[in-house]
RNA sequence: GCUGCUGUAGCUCAGUCGGUAGAGCGCGUCCUUGGUAAGGACGAGGUCCUGGGUUCAAAUCCCAGCAGCAGCUCCA
């Protein structure tokens, strides 16, 4: 008899050479049946895995995270050998597990199309019900490459794969795939599944290597699980920001401009709020606004190493016979602008902001709504101090972002630090300094973060704030760097104590990022119904009949007197439709009125979102609507 | 940039076998004066992405380009 110990604690003796299964089925047939891995000291390991004598054993069931994966990994295999059954020429590359599902990379010349999907899925169906057992197989590194000889594919994963031996998963009609486990005990076992999408993907990620083409699935412990995640996905595509922005009339692209956003009037409003908050809080933290060309001379690029090192994103013209560039950020110039002064280090730390806009060339395949185009509005700024200062000012543009995101409804986000590259300029002795400067910071504000070990830029290290939009794609907001190389090449000074000249340092923030993204975040993270402050049109009176016009015009101008941004609909419709075409444009107030309300000089206030109104007063909507902007509360409800 | 898919009215989309185009929404006019998520009638609106090719004939088939979408790579 051998004993073990289970999750709570407790022993159980088991019959020598028991396999991870087999203990289950002692604990409970309950258990046995949901079983899909085990854990065995603390290792993710098959049911059909022997426990050995005073082992830790957890039985892994789709209730663990882990658990899942093991069924998607082992759909993923079951997807393959459909592929493959399908598509015999087909070469398998690597099929991983990734959030919501898994894909699994194939060599096949023949495309496989979406509309072959349902034969994949039905395939895979029959492969289900077949209930294969799923059998894994070791043997050597050696044996491995020799079976597997002339499978570039395989032959790399085996060289990738660390320890001596390599394991491999077989099930149904010789289906057979190196695979490093665990798996399901039998392909019954796979949960409810889905093949989403196909695309392309380069071996290793590499441009220069083959494409193959990349099968997504999904697939979930239960037909509810799967369909609860369509139907997540579905409310997603709701709350698309290119949809809403065409919706809501705030935004358009055109063919004439392949990433160049049109800002409608909608928009505006809703960026000159983003960018009144941020002057208000630029102010507030001891920034000074500035702003320079767009357009600056070819040898400014030269000088701020941009020809060097981001020519193949920039945009060029020639006037004159004079080469000029399109600046793809807005440092140079800013540079520039400091030297126009001698600076004493009295003047230190010198904030000089700017909502600089910038154009980049971006690859034509990347360009994504209002998330990544080629022209957009950092709202940038550049910090000139003394190295002393760094500190102090970092946690300084942590406190004005951290004010800034919660002010427009962000409390999730997580920090990035990242450190010294390979290729960089500078004194390892600075670097430590920057490094530790940003780290001191974020510790002094107890902010945990991961560190990006190399990932920093060649001329300093970063601090990078992100943010997870509802499609769990994550963005960079703001960002902090430090920057001890564009002051050395614009021979930038400021006169010390001392009397002599120092070289000062220059700290580089986005708090946005860009205006235009943030702008796409917004939209998707409130679905379009933007908080109160935010919404380009804030207030709609909706008239019974033409009879009361009047009365509207007369409320609609006393509100837009009193700064509300206020619409009316005096169309020849019913109140009913008024209503809906208001909600479509997500008003956050609708005010009703009636020959009820001119009577009592009121109106009646039905809230986006909501089903029941209530009747006030104009003056007392008024008060109310007022304080919740002054709050910026994003519920509208009073 | 690469792979795959798509491009028809302002928007969302249909259009069979190749025979010169349709719906809903929106827009305009009229009827209706109606109390909380879409009242009715009529009407206007198209270089079927662009350029070639095949054909008696192309929205439709073929080629190229442009743009968009899903990814890859890159990035704010």
């Amino acid at each position: 008899m051998a004993k073990v110990t289970l999750p709570d604690g407790s022993t159980l003796e088991i019959a020598e050479g028991s396999t991870a299964q087999q203990v289950a089925e002692q604990i409970g047939a309950g258990l046995a049946k949901a079983a899909v891995a085990a854990r065995i000291d603390g290792k993710l390991v098959d049911l059909a895995m022997q426990v050995a004598d005073r082992s830790r054993v957890e039985i892994v069931t789709p209730k663990d995270k882990e658990g899942v994966n093991v069924m998607r990994h082992s759909c993923a295999h079951v997807m393959a050998e459909a592929i493959c059954s399908l598509w015999p020429q087909t070469k398998l590359v690597y099929g991983p597990t990734v959030e919501d599902g898994f894909y699994y990379d194939i060599d096949l010349d023949e495309p496989i199309r979406p509309d072959d999907f349902a034969r994949i899925e039905l395939r895979m169906r029959e492969i289900v019900e077949a209930d294969q057992p799923i059998v894994r197989r070791e043997m050597s590194r050696r044996q491995a490459l020799e079976e597997l000889k002339g499978d570039k594919y395989k032959t790399d994963n085996i060289e990738r794969a660390e320890g001596d031996v390599i394991s491999f998963y077989s099930h149904g009609n010789g289906f057979r795939d190196l695979c490093r486990g665990p798996h399901v005990p039998s392909t019954g076992k796979v949960g409810s599944f889905k093949i989403m999408s196909i695309a392309g993907a380069y071996w290793h990620g590499d441009p220069t290597q083959k494409m193959l083409q990349r099968v997504y699935g999904t697939s979930w412990p239960t037909k509810k699980d799967l369909d609860e995640y369509l139907n997540r996905l579905e409310e997603a595509k709701r709350r698309d920001h290119r949809v809403l922005g065409r919706q809501l009339d705030l935004f358009s692209f055109s063919e004439m401009g392949p990433g160049f956003a049109f800002m409608h009037p909608k928009g505006m409003v809703l960026w000159n709020e983003i960018v009144d908050f941020m002057r208000q809080l630029n102010g507030k933290y001891g920034y000074k606004e500035i702003r320079t060309p767009i357009i600056l001379n070819e040898e400014l690029w030269h000088r701020s190493g941009h020809w060097d090192h981001y020519k193949e994103n920039m945009y060029f013209c020639e006037i004159d016979q004079v080469g000029y560039a399109v600046k793809p950020m807005n440092c140079p110039g800013g540079c520039l602008l400091y030297k126009t002064n001698k600076h004493s280090y009295r003047e230190l730390p010198l904030r000089l902001a700017e909502f600089g806009m910038v154009h980049r060339h971006e690859a034509s395949g990347v360009m994504h709504g209002l998330f990544r185009v080629r022209q957009f509005t950092q709202d940038d700024a550049h910090i000139y101090c003394m190295p002393a200062q760094i500190e102090a000012e970092i946690i300084g543009v942590i406190n004005l972002i951290f004010e800034t995101y919660r002010a427009f409804g962000f409390e999730d986000f997580n920090v990035e630090l990242s450190t010294k590259p390979e290729s960089h300029i500078g004194s390892d002795e600075i670097w430590e300094t920057a490094t530790n400067a940003l780290k001191a910071a974020l510790q002094h504000k107890q902010i945990p973060f991961k560190i990006n070990e190399g990932d920093g830029a060649f001329y300093g290290p970063k601090i990078d704030f992100h943010i997870k939009d509802c499609l769990k794609r994550s963005w960079q907001l703001g960002t902090i760097q430090l920057d001890f190389s564009m002051p050395q090449r614009f021979e930038l000074a400021y006169t010390a104590e001392d009397n002599t000249e120092k070289t000062p340092v220059m700290i580089h923030r986005a708090v946005l990022g860009s205006m235009e993204r943030f702008m796409g975040i917004l939209i998707e993270q409130y679905a379009g119904a933007l908080p109160l402050w935010l919404s380009p049109e804030q207030v709609r009176v909706l008239t019974i009949s033409e009879k009361t016009n009047d009365y509207a015009t007369v409320v609609q101008h006393k509100l837009s007197d009193a700064g509300l941004r206020c619409g009316i609909d005096l169309s020849d419709e019913k109140v009913g439709a008024k209503i809906a075409k208001s909600h479509g444009e997500r008003i956050p107030y609708m005010l009703v009125v009636g020959p009820k309300e001119t009577e009592s000089s009121a109106v009646s206030v039905r809230i986006r979102g909501l089903q029941d109104g209530r009747t006030v007063s104009v003056d007392e909507f008024l008060a109310r609507a007022r304080q919740k902007i002054a709050d910026k509360t994003a519920d509208p409800a009073f």
